[in-house]
Parts: C-alpha cells; structure tokens; sequence
DNA sequence: GCGAGAGTTGGACGT
DNA sequence: TACGTCCAACTCTCG
C-alpha cells in the first residue's frame, strides 16, 4: 500500500511540543506532510479581533514555521488564504491527501467548521483524524463524566476529571518532519464575503488579504499585518513556542515562586514585571501546551512540600479553572457565550443588551441602546476616560499592551456590570473580545459571568472599590502614573480621587479635573468621575437584589417574550429600559430629560421614569 | 429535606 | 504589616 499523504492542519495549536494530533499524523509514517494554516475569512471579518492579537498570532507563525524548518529545511508553515471550507476539497484533490489531521477545535464555529471539513474529507474518500490536546482533560469526556451537566464550580470540575484520570503528561517535540509533497494551486479562489466586517473600524489601510491564494510572492507565506489592511500593533508581548519554552523555563527555574504562587497575593498594579506568569496567550494559541506547563509545575510543587500553595489559588488551580469553562461552554454549547437562551446564566436586566438574531436566538454583535446616559459610560469606560484613575489606568494598558492582570479584569468587569455602570456583561466581554492578547472564548465568557455574578459566583454584595482595591496594591499609584500620564504629577494623596484635589495641587501637578473626556477634551486635562461610585454601587447592589429576588434565567421564556418585565416593580431605579425591538430605536427616549443632568436613575419602565432624591444629591456631589 | 460549611482573590475597621 | 471580624447574605456540596 502507498505511504499516506498527510496534511497536518495547524489552528489554535501552534507549537510542535506535546501535540498528540502532530503525533497522530506522524505515527502514520507520512511519505508527505505539509504542515498548513488556513488564513480563516471568517477570523478576519466576523469575529472580534484588534491588531495586537493578529500580531502574536503572526508571531506564533513565524517561530513555528522556522522551527518546522529547523527540523526540515523543505518545510514550513503553509499558509493558504481561503477558508478551510471551501478549500480543503480541492486541496484533497489536487495534493493528492490520504490523511487530515488536526487538534480538535472547542469553540461553536469551530465545530462546526471542523464538521464540514470532515464531511468533506469523507466524500473525497480523505481519513480525517482529530485529537483532543488544548485542555488538560478533554472537555467532551468531562461533561460525560460529569453526567452531561456543565461543571458550574471548581469541585464539579475536579470530581468529574477524577473519573477520568491523571492528566496525561507531556509529548517530547518530533525530532524530524517528512518533506512537504508538491503544492500546485491551480483551482479557482474562494473569495470571502468582506461584508458585514466586525472589524472595520480597525481596518485602516487596503485589504489585500485574500488576493492570491498563496499569498503575494506565492510562496505561502505568512501574511503580515499590512496585508491584511492592520495598523501595526502597540503591544510589546510577543508570541511563539520558543518565547513560551523559554518563559516558562524561567519560571520553573525559580522553585519558590511556582510551588508557592497564590493569584490572590499577586499584585494587579504591579508591572514591567507583572507579577503572574504571562503565559496565557501562549496557551490561547497553543504556542505552549497547557500539559507542559501543568506538569512542568506540578513536579515542582510535588518535590516542595507542604509549604506549597494549592488549587484553587495555586499555577496550576488557574489551569483547572481554565478547563472549568471549556467544559462548561462544551456542555452548553454557543449559549454559553450570552444569557438569552442560557439556562445557566442569570437574567439581570441589564443596559444596553445585546440584539439578537430572531432565526438562530444568537447575539448579533451589535446592541440596543436602551439608556444613553448608559452609553456614554460604557463608551467612557471602553476608552479608559471614566474618570476613575484606576478603572482608565487599566482599560487603556489593556487597549495598548493587549493584557491585565487578572484582578485587574475583576475591577474593571465588575464596575461596568453590578458594581457600576450596571451595563450588560455581554458588551464587557466583547471589549475583551477585540483587546486581548489571551481572549479564549471559553473564559472570556465564563469570567463575565463570574464577575457579574450571573454565573459561576453570586456573592454580589462584594464589590470592588474602583478606589480602595487599587490603594490596597499600589498607595503611591505607579500603575495610573504609567498609564494616565496626566496625572503623572500629582500627590499620591489624590491619585486615585483627583476631583479631590484643590485646584492648587492640580495646578502644581500640571492637570485640571474637567470634562467628560469624550467631548472637546483639552490638553492637560483628565476627566471628571462619570457618577459619585457610591451612589453607583448602593443603587447596583439594590437592583441586583431585586433581580436575584425575581430569579430568571437565560432560557426563561419570559425573557424572550420581554414579559420579565411584569415581575420587576415600576419603582425599579436601575433596570433596563424600554426599546422597540425592530428598529432597536429606543422608544421612551422622546421626552428624554434624565441625563442632562448627569442623572444616572434615568431610565424607568413603560416610559415612567422614576428619580431617586439622592440622584440629584449625587450630581451636586460630584460638582463640588 | 435540612443545616452547616465552603466558596479563586471585597471593604472597613480593629488588633 | 498581617490577620481577624463584621457587613448582610449568595449558591452549592456534603453529611
């Protein structure tokens, strides 16, 4: 029989160390392997995305494809500009393939995408071989172990992979890859839609990504950022299995701090160097398996002793979290991603929630702006201009170094939801979607959820100060200094509260607390706070209060009908207001009165618009 | 079915 | 500085 002809199908799995798929296809003793990325239309104009995430995506690229060359000057990684869908059958024909093989894939489309992809390869009469190797257990086997529920806690993850077993260690890198077969490409071009693009906005220059099939010098290239019409990226974290080896490496070597490591001693203030690890966009696009580092670690903490820190606040607790939310969205499925249609995800009536597609029930990406004074929060706090030092000193190192710490996402996700803003987790998560380096849709989703305590936690009475959290870590304020330059100059006594300072210290400071930091912003200025927080969180405790009382969830059908609203009193302050679902044309905001004035308890239910006293009380407040 | 205790990492105040 | 206690009170797990 002829030697198999194989493509190994490179995705989120850029790494040549502990891959069981990479092992599969070379256990076939290929005659020919390319080794093969598919430049996926559907990452470039339907999902979220910004420039710092395609550069160490680039990253991870280029230093597998030089290590693929490293053991094979023939070699390298192929990257072909189509979609995976339309592409593969005519590859299958005009290569020649025997065998697909690739790392199975966890998110909705990529399932889906995968499946066709198989159905396909099945036709041409092509072996389709898939393994599980981008979690510590596979989430499929979890959730089957753990009774096809999802595991909504830590201990229904552990009890369930306890079923399953140790987890496997770590595959050593092959030693040698066979040549690449010949490549012709001479079919026609799939061209993508490049309408609607989610990333327009972020697509400055030409988009010349999908004009040769093999790229521009038909080499197969890796694409770069200007092919594909991106600005260059602002982050200086870069990507690639060698960096992620050599990271990790340094990690290990010091003994103390990887069997000692607790999360919630680690500094959110703190960096250049950050206080965790920084390996988790190493993780997201597979550039180091998440075995290794499990096992690297554990040997460590295992040989420590009993002074060794453990699950949950431990390095490898945060993996077991990881895989928490894999298996959680693999039991739910594409819901997991959004609360209408979730039956494990609370309904809080949150502002401005997401529209949805009435043919699939999913969220479209786009929102309805049911409170404008809602808005103009989340826009502020989107941009890093809310007003509050330490919300903005992270939402703007968030948007230019593509990463936080993970205290650093809990205070600034908890403060656009129930500890705020009370705006939808769901517009949280696709900032984060967009911005950063480590955006696993998995976690992503389930940490929203965690933090607006729809999911997973529930003790919404613990709210993050935007003040006293920050102060606890960082009392001089360096972290807003590096990233609100603005405020570079002032007493540390009024860094985190600058509307406190008297005009003399902002003058000696060289700053004037003024505006909204979104309209005719002057120089040497920084913002005034966008609500008195306390004001904020007492009104956000209350509703959530309220809405745990009336205790829907996402799959309630009075959800989706819109009569939830029977169930919430009309005195309501904070609670989501009206819209025409159609249009998405806000329908009581005719005879808008409520946010002139800065009054954040404008929006009411049925076009009543209830105030508070204290509201106004809070606006003068905040004037003084 | 019930109660006790635990639960990734809050804040304010005390010793 | 590190650690307790209270605040007012959530859900889940286990016995």
């Amino acid at each position: 029989m002829a030697k198999p002809r194989v493509i190994y199908w490179f995705r989120t799995d850029l790494r040549l160390h502990d891959s069981p798929a990479l092992k599969a296809a070379l256990d076939l003793e290929p005659a020919v392997l390319w080794p093969v990325f598919t430049w996926d239309p559907h990452y470039v104009y339907r999902a979220r995305g910004g420039t710092n995430r395609w550069q160490f995506l680039l990253d991870c690229q280029n230093d597998l494809s030089e290590s693929i060359t490293k053991l094979n000057p023939n070699s390298k990684l192929f990257v072909l500009r189509e979609g995976p869908q339309t592409l593969f059958p005519k590859l299958f024909k005009a290569w020649k393939v025997t065998h697909l093989v690739f790392e199975k894939d966890t998110d909705s489309y990529g399932r889906e995408r995968d499946e066709a992809v198989a159905e396909a390869a099945e036709k041409a009469g092509v072996q389709v071989i898939i393994r599980s190797g981008r979690t510590l257990w596979d989430s499929e086997q979890v959730v089957t172990k753990h009774g096809g529920k999802p595991t909504m806690s830590m201990t229904a993850l552990l009890s369930a992979s306890k079923k399953i077993g140790d987890v496997p260690r770590p595959i050593p890198s092959p030693k040698q890859l066979p040549d690449p077969g010949e490549m012709p490409v001479d079919f026609v071009q799939h061209q993508p839609d490049t309408k609607p693009d989610i990333n327009a906005e972020r697509r400055t220059n030409n988009d010349t990504g999908y004009k040769h099939i093999a790229g521009p010098c038909g080499d197969f290239a890796i694409e770069t950022l200007d092919e594909l019409g991106f600005v260059p990226a602002t982050t200086p974290h870069k990507g690639g299995e060698t960096r992620a080896l050599k990271a990790l490496d340094a990690i290990i070597k010091d003994k103390e701090y990887t069997a000692t490591f607790e999360k919630p001693k680690t500094s959110p203030a703190q960096f250049d160097p950050q206080s965790t690890t920084l390996l988790s966009p190493f993780l997201h696009f597979g550039a180091l398996s998440v075995r290794e580092l499990y096992w690297r670690v554990q040997d460590v903490v295992n040989s420590y002793g009993s002074a060794a820190s453990a699950p949950p606040a431990s390095l490898t607790g945060q993996l077991i979290f990881r895989d928490m939310y894999f298996a959680a969205q693999a039991a739910i499925g594409p819901h997991f991603q959004q609360t209408a249609g979730n039956g494990h995800c609370r309904f809080i009536p949150w502002h401005l929630p997401s529209r949805l597609d009435p043919a699939t029930g999913l969220t479209t990406g786009d929102y309805h702006v049911d409170s404008e004074q809602a808005d103009e929060w989340f826009r502020r706090w989107k941009q890093g201009v809310t007003g509050f030092p330490w919300i903005d000193a992270l939402m703007r190192q968030l948007r230019h170094d593509g990463w936080i710490h993970h205290l650093g996402r809990h205070s600034v996700a908890c403060f656009l939801t129930r500890g705020g803003c009370y705006v939808d987790w769901e517009r949280g998560a696709e900032v984060f979607e967009e911005l950063l380096l480590d955006h696993e849709p998995a976690c992503n989703a389930g940490n929203w959820q965690w933090l607006s305590c729809t999911a997973f936690f529930s003790q919404y009475f613990r709210c993050y100060s935007p003040i006293s959290f920050g102060q606890k870590w960082d009392k001089h304020g360096d972290l807003i200094r590096r990233w609100v330059p603005e405020l570079q100059n002032l007493d540390a006594k009024y860094i985190y509260e600058p509307w406190k300072a008297p005009i003399q210290d902002q003058k000696k400071a060289g700053v004037r607390v003024k505006g909204d930091g979104l309209r005719d912003v002057e120089v040497g200025t920084y913002p005034k706070p966008m609500f008195d927080f306390n004001e904020r969180r007492d009104a956000c405790l209350a509703a959530m209060k309220t809405a745990y009382g009336v205790g829907l969830y996402g799959d309630d059908e009075r959800v989706s009908t819109g009569t939830w609203r029977e169930m919430f009193p009309e005195s309501q302050g904070e609670i989501q207001g009206r819209f025409d679902s159609d249009s998405g044309e806000n329908a009581d905001d005719g005879d808008e009165d409520g946010d002139e004035d800065g009054d954040e308890e404008g929006d009411g239910v049925g076009g009543k618009r209830p105030r508070k006293a204290s509201s106004a009380t809070a606006s003068k407040k905040l004037k003084t």
